[in-house]
RNA sequence: GGCCUCUUAGUUCAACGGAUAGAACGGAGGUUUCCUAAACCUUAAAUACAGGUUCGAUUCCUGUAGGGGCUACCA
């Protein structure tokens, strides 16, 4: 049991005690003490006074008393106002420091037989990733790793969307501009070179668009939306993409050939990209493959009388009663929305895998989206569609504002990748820490720092917030960053490898604890906690906070003591070990993040 | 128009309805005969506005102003 609860234990003993009265759920409110104040928990007592009767310090004092009387954990307590602040003895926490020290999986949590499945990434196979899919990736894996180690099983999932008209568009222009260029034959990477085909496309699309509005006499620079749309509808390169997407759809077998052709440089891309970032999928599914799923729902959803079919055959759900529109689910033409194969695709994968948690990792833009996808499976009588969680996340922007492409202001994913190595590398080789290190040893640190740097900026932030990342100022390695804790991290094993040189072992010893060290036993010893408070509320950011705050006290910490200097040899020991406990704790958090921690830096 | 969401130091981010709103970067100043100065210490600086609920509001409610998103027989 934490300390908390069983502070909240006694505390709910003591009031009945005291007041002869149960205390009401949610009134006993314990919290860590702050800083400014001497203590170690507090307890809120406001909402007890309803019991007690009496002022909030004469009620703080009583229970204050009363606690300290039957509980040898509490050294003692002070009231301020309402606050009854309860300092817990030294042996407690050497105590807790021998659990966490002895406890190879600490952190890791108690099995609790749940399944959960997390999709993330789903990238479109016409376009490199950029900084919007490093968000999702990194928010996506590190939710994986976090609900892991709360105890979960997890499978990590990507849905591609390896199928519609932008292929298509790819295709088109590499077809009539690509001069069979290859991969291989440019040395361009796979993604790269079918997303420049996409813009060439646009490019194609664009001068073919103005050409029949000045046809039709209008300006292209004064023409309407609505001008603009219908002559781009009629353009010959438009049509020519939208006659092969129906080829595809018919199974075509040049057009077929050139998609898989195309697809494979884009997933040998995507997968170095992956690589890079260090992320890695359980099960990929294809939309090419998942895109008919759903039909049959929709039929039975008919049957059930849970939608409804149109005039023109189209099929809809009508979801004004909560709130919502009218949701299409097929076409007039018999043919399946975006809705329809979500449906289809969840549907088959709880079958799959009797999920008890589904999570999409997506983009707040399709908030309604998900609503609506919940709403529908739960019309359809699937009890668990109440297990679909859509972890939506805020946009990236820019300092000038949303990502665009067609202002080619989109933050390429493997351009920033390779900025953040080469940020890092300069700025470790000016600290001339490294000349004795081997080159590949130093650029495998280079990449640690660079990636620890990049991932640790994205997770850090509410997920849920939209954030601003600037490209140019790129992102900072001192302060409230990964490489800090890197860095935190290198500065311990530094020193435990002096120790071991001399032959000094980290122990606990029993000697006496200075505050501050008590302080990171207790920061330490809400690790399990703060696993579980964060796999509630599906946020990385929480963990990356404690990792920092945790770094913090420790160079704190590190700052005013001496360890290998310490004369007297069992204090000297029994800090060799709270720092090595740190380091472990550090590594566990940060591997939630998906950000290693060096030996050295 | 309708629905959702956001607004905290100069900037980027924190804060289960609880104590004097925390950090970091940037600014100003300081610390290295000593285990890693990517560190540490000092200092100035913020809850968009107006009401309401509460013992207590950055947090909950209403309104105003200003961002963002959704409102496709796109995905």
């Amino acid at each position: 049991m934490n300390l908390d609860s069983f502070i909240a234990d006694n505390v709910a003993v003591a009031v009945g005690k005291l007041y002869g009265a149960p205390a009401p759920d949610g009134s006993i409110q314990i919290s860590a003490t702050r800083k400014e104040f001497e203590g170690d928990v507090t307890l809120v007592t406001f909402p007890l006074l309803r019991i007690s009767r009496k002022s909030p310090e004469a009620t703080a004092e009583e229970i204050g008393a009363c606690l300290k009387a039957s509980l040898p954990q509490i050294e003692s307590y002070n009231v301020v106002k309402g606050f009854l602040n309860l300092k817990i003895s030294p042996s407690y926490w050497s105590d807790a420091l021998a659990r966490i020290a002895s406890d190879a999986g600490f952190g890791q949590g108690t099995p609790t037989g749940r399944t959960v499945m997390v999709e993330f990434s789903s990238p479109n196979t016409n376009k490199p990733l950029h900084l919007g899919h490093i968000r999702n990736n990194l928010l996506g894996w590190s939710v994986s790793r976090l609900l892991e180690v709360a105890g979960n099983k997890v499978i990590k999932v990507n849905l591609v969307n390896d199928r519609g008209i932008h292929i298509c568009k790819s295709m088109l222009a590499w077809l009539r501009r690509g001069n069979g260029v290859t991969p291989q034959s440019s040395g361009v990477k796979g993604d790269h070179l079918v997303g420049d085909y996409y813009v060439e496309f646009n490019k194609m699309l664009k001068d073919e668009t103005e050409a029949a509005l000045r046809d039709a006499g209008i300006d292209p620079a004064n023409a309407t939306d609505e001008q603009k749309a219908e002559a781009q509808r009629n353009t010959e390169c438009q049509k020519a993409a939208q006659s092969m997407l129906l080829r595809w759809e018919q199974g075509d077998p040049e057009v077929r050939a050139l998609w898989e052709k195309m697809n494979g440089w884009v997933y040998d891309g995507f997968d170095t990209t992956y690589k890079n970032l260090g992320i890695s999928f359980d099960k990929i599914y294809y939309e090419s493959q998942t895109y008919l799923l759903g039909k049959s729902l929709v039929e039975e959803g008919l049957a059930k009388g849970v939608f409804y079919r149109r005039e023109d055959g189209s099929v809809w759900c009508d979801l004004t009663s909560d709130g919502l529109d009218e949701k299409l689910l097929l076409r007039g033409d018999g043919t399946s929305v975006y809705m329809t194969q979500d449906l289809g695709t969840a549907c088959k994968r709880h079958e799959e895998t009797g999920f008890d948690e589904m999570i999409y990792v997506v983009g707040n833009e399709q908030n309604y989206h998900f609503q609506v996808l919940k709403l529908i499976l739960g019309k359809l009588g699937f009890d668990w569609a109440d297990a679909i969680y859509h972890l939506s996340y805020g946009m990236v922007e820019l300092p000038e504002g949303k990502m665009k492409s067609r202002e080619g202001t989109v933050v390429d994913a493997d351009d920033l990748i390779e900025q953040m190595y080469r940020t890092a590398k300069e700025t470790s080789l000016e600290s001339g820490k490294l000349e004795d290190m081997a080159p590949e040893e130093q650029d495998k640190l280079f990449m640690m720092l660079g990636l620890g740097a990049l991932k640790y900026f994205i997770i850090k932030v509410d997920p849920r917030k939209t954030m601003l990342f600037n490209p140019r100022e790129s992102i900072d390695f001192n302060g409230n960053t990964g490489p800090f804790i890197q860095y935190t991290h290198a500065r311990i094993k530094s020193v435990l490898r002096k120790a071991a040189e001399q032959g000094i072992e980290p122990a606990l010893t029993g000697a006496g604890l200075l505050p501050k060290e008590i302080e990171l036993i207790k920061i330490m010893a809400g690790f399990p906690d703060k696993i579980q408070e964060a796999a509630a509320a599906h946020s990385p950011a929480l963990v990356a906070n404690y990792a920092y705050n945790l770094a913090k006290e420790f160079n704190q910490y590190y700052h005013d003591v001496t360890i290998l200097r310490e004369s007297d040899a069992e204090v000297r020991s029994q800090r060799l070990e709270l720092i090595a406990t740190i380091a472990r704790v550090l590594v566990k958090a940060m591997d939630i993040l998906g950000i290693e921690l060096p030996e050295r830096m």
